[in-house]
This record gives structure tokens, C-alpha cells and sequence, in this order.
DNA sequence: AATATGACCGAAA
DNA sequence: TTTTCGGCCATAT
């Protein structure tokens, strides 16, 4: 059987995860606010956090609201390297560069 | 049952 | 400008 969480949730969210395109970042409010749950961003980083349970989507493209990257997950800077995304020294990812706007 | 924690956010002070 | 604080949902203790 499923997990106990809302698996049809968990899809709503991985499937926007995987139209992010590759070059931008988008942040987990963000996220939560495409599926209409403008208050669960915090859902959103825990389905994140067991998403290859689920298949494989492009979870690197998925900062915090400044631009931080996922703690514990040191690949996760090579991977948007790969596609052009420079972390400044901080290690944060210049949000007004490469936010991903969908509306664009 | 109650409290604390987590790949979080945004408004208010 | 920065700092503080409440909110939201699922899990763990």
C-alpha cells in the first residue's frame, strides 16, 4: 500500500518540480504556491526530501526563499553548475537571475 | 496528549 | 534596514 501521506499531493508537487526548467531554480513557497497551498512550503521540502522514493525529477532546481541550497546535499551545487547556475561565494543562488518564472 | 523538529515563508515590528 | 514571530503540515519523541 501507499505511504501514510496524500500520495496524489506528492505527484501534484513532483510534477511541478519536473517543469522547472533546466538553467532556473524555484523555491519551495513558490512551489507550494503553484499547487495552490500557498502556506505548505514546508511540505514541499518534506515530500523533496524522499522524492527518489518516487521516481526521478530534477530536485536540485529547488532552493529556499534565499536562494540557500539543501542542507546536506553538497552535489546539489555541481548538478545546477552543470546548468549554468553560479552560487555566489555564500553558496546562495541569486534569486533575480535565476528564479524560475513560469509566467515568463 | 503534548512538545519539538524540519530540504520553509512572509508579514509585522 | 534587520530582527522577530506566527503559521502550516507531517513526523518523531
Amino acid at each position: 500500500m501507499g505511504s501514510a501521506m496524500n500520495e496524489d499531493l506528492i505527484y501534484e508537487i513532483l510534477s511541478v518540480v519536473g517543469e522547472i526548467p533546466a538553467g532556473c531554480v524555484a523555491t519551495y513557497g513558490q512551489i507550494a504556491r503553484l499547487i495552490g497551498r500557498d502556506k505548505n512550503a514546508r511540505l514541499v521540502g518534506k515530500v523533496l526530501s524522499m522524492a527518489e522514493y518516487y521516481g526521478k525529477f530534477p530536485c536540485h532546481r529547488v532552493v529556499n526563499h534565499c536562494g540557500r541550497t539543501a542542507p546536506g546535499w553538497a552535489e546539489q551545487i555541481d548538478l545546477l553548475r552543470r546548468e549554468q547556475v553560479f552560487p555566489n561565494e555564500n553558496g546562495r543562488v541569486d534569486l533575480k537571475k535565476y528564479q524560475w518564472n513560469h509566467m515568463a
